[in-house]
DNA sequence: CATGAATGAGCCTTCATTCAT
DNA sequence: GATGAATGAAGGCTCATTCAT
């Protein structure tokens, strides 16, 4: 991909999330990586596919990222202390994306949103990394269970649907009310967990 | 409250919820409910209060309503499920706003976050809600804790901040991945915690 | 009809005229009947409506002046001199649309035929009010016959079809060979004509 | 000439009768026969310069059909019918330019209109073709005139222009007014022609 | 020869806003 | 109270043109 095409598409980024799909103008877009409205053009052939091409240049990142966060770890502790290390997850992102999503996580939900209701394919790709990351979820805690780590009344695909809530909410609840503060949250939020699913 | 402000009020709502604040425009909501834009200003200063005022127009029902939600019921399995009632909830906010926060959640929900942005007063009264309604939900844990319904392990403080971050996570999910059936998944969390906090 | 509103149709006539389609822009027409560019919009939805507003308006006119052109005379002579007298024509046209056709009336036919291609009404319109003046030509070329005016072996349908072409290609040539008089070549070619047809 | 050339010349003819010249943009052009805009600009220094050798180039395309069709016959009858048989005028005409007239006949002489007021030798090109034409008509029907197939009373100079007038308008009004139908038009305006010339 | 990147001006359109009535 | 005319700024987009490669 070309160097131009990398700049335009990381800045479009930040501006979709930081404004909007309306709010974000072509014209502030382009003077900000010193180009011409006109030379975006070039490489996209229209706002709505630069917007469309935001969104999967991020979900490609996502996905790695979220696959690689919910991975088999040696004990249950290790595997629940992982998944809610928020501070990680937004360093990557961070890194990744240059959007400080601790205070944006809104947006950038929001942006997903409205991109699932303007191109179709989105939506069957959004679904499909929920779902992958549901399913390797319940595959690893029913993996815990069989060994004898959490409670035997607890349905898995349950469980995995109330932690992929939990961790949603927990970071969307941060970025709107200042006085939670995602850090410690997450990790007391963990500790909470494990004393009610572990045997 | 004059008639025709509140029928602005209530469809610049829904428009603003359906198209964020840039996506409406006063002149759709104006012919939507049958006056000329310049009418628009004999009640609202600018396009900015309308928001603004919409916004607290909102919070105010919405106050009202989690409130109510979050109410000491006789036992504990009554609480938690009537907490995971998001059918009920979105029912109620139809009903109140006119709008179906179940397809469009992720807009109300990002409405607030442009408004907190916008306006520093809106900021500092959703913290307050959350708070609220957090501290509420404490209380209530708590009496049911010393009435021995909960474990003992369990701090009421934390698990406060879990059900609602499960529960906005929840809903917000529901909204991106459509194969989730918000009614049933609410069901069935609320009984997998209270398999997980009951003594 | 407002007097600005008018007025727009006039002055956008004449630029549509000069320009064409594409190269008349409402930034010009605007500017030059001391509005902005936005207040077009406030009396035509789009550049679109604004041009075929305009040929209606045209057409309108121009149907009246044809049929005005195409009556019954007392003599054969003042009928066909009447057809010819191409200065007349011009000058109501001028007096009515403002417009110098004698120097761009293949910009107006041009601006028909785009306008014919866009608006199927206009299709239907320019060919009707055509139909119209031929049907009326050839009645009463046949009314002139049958009082023995003019040669029996010549058909009236054809013959009305040979004047309205040589008609319109006269004032089309003159249009692009300056070295064709129109005035005399219109006087010259009925005094032709008459001596062709008489009986 | 380079064969690029004449593709690009061919093809931009084609693109400016159907579009005109501000509707038909560099772009489409470069991109239908293959090569980038930039390209373009090895051969012609500006769209104008294209434009203006595009008309060049059909001018002399139709300065040659045009003084075929006006060629002497052995009979008035066959002469006559010739200049009227519009059929195979367009035939040749699509033959030489891919263009199809009959329904195009008026972006044509448009094309041509607008190519006069840009470039002034257009300008006296176009006449000279009319003019050479004219004479060259008129001459032959001198001719017939001198061997008694003309009526004595009938000026010559006068015809040439009626003829010229009539084949214009003709096609020109089958352009607009599809329920003319040119070929047989053609033929029985030439029948009736000879009704009103012979002797 | 030809490409591809980039520019800058201009276009149609929308919209918040103002104001006389 | 409310309308309707009008503004001016901005937005997305197109396009002729230039130029390094």
């Amino acid at each position: 991909m070309s160097d131009t095409k990398e700049k335009i598409l990381l800045k479009a980024l930040l501006y979709f999330t930081e404004n909007d799909y309306e709010g974000a103008s072509l014209n502030n877009i382009a003077k900000s990586i010193g180009i011409t409205k006109g030379g975006i053009y070039h490489y996209f052939q229209s706002k709505d596919e630069l917007f469309h091409d935001c969104l999967v240049y991020m979900l490609d990142g996502l996905e790695r990222i979220s696959m690689e966060m919910v991975k088999p770890d040696s004990t249950l502790e290790e595997f629940v202390y992982g998944l809610f290390s928020f501070d990680e997850l937004f360093a990557v992102l961070a890194a990744m994306f240059q959007i400080d999503l601790l205070n944006d996580y809104f947006n950038f939900l929001y942006l997903m949103s409205v991109g699932i209701k303007k191109f179709p394919d989105l939506k069957i790709r959004v679904a499909g990394i929920y779902q992958a990351i549901g399913n390797e979820t319940e595959d690893i805690l029913r993996a815990f269970k069989s060994r004898g780590n959490i409670k035997d009344d607890l349905d898995c695909t349950i469980l995995s649907l109330q932690l992929s809530s939990m961790i949603e909410g927990a970071m969307l609840i941060a970025g709107l009310n200042k006085s939670v503060e995602i850090k410690t949250a997450g990790t007391e939020m963990a500790e909470s967990i494990l004393k009610m699913i572990k045997k």
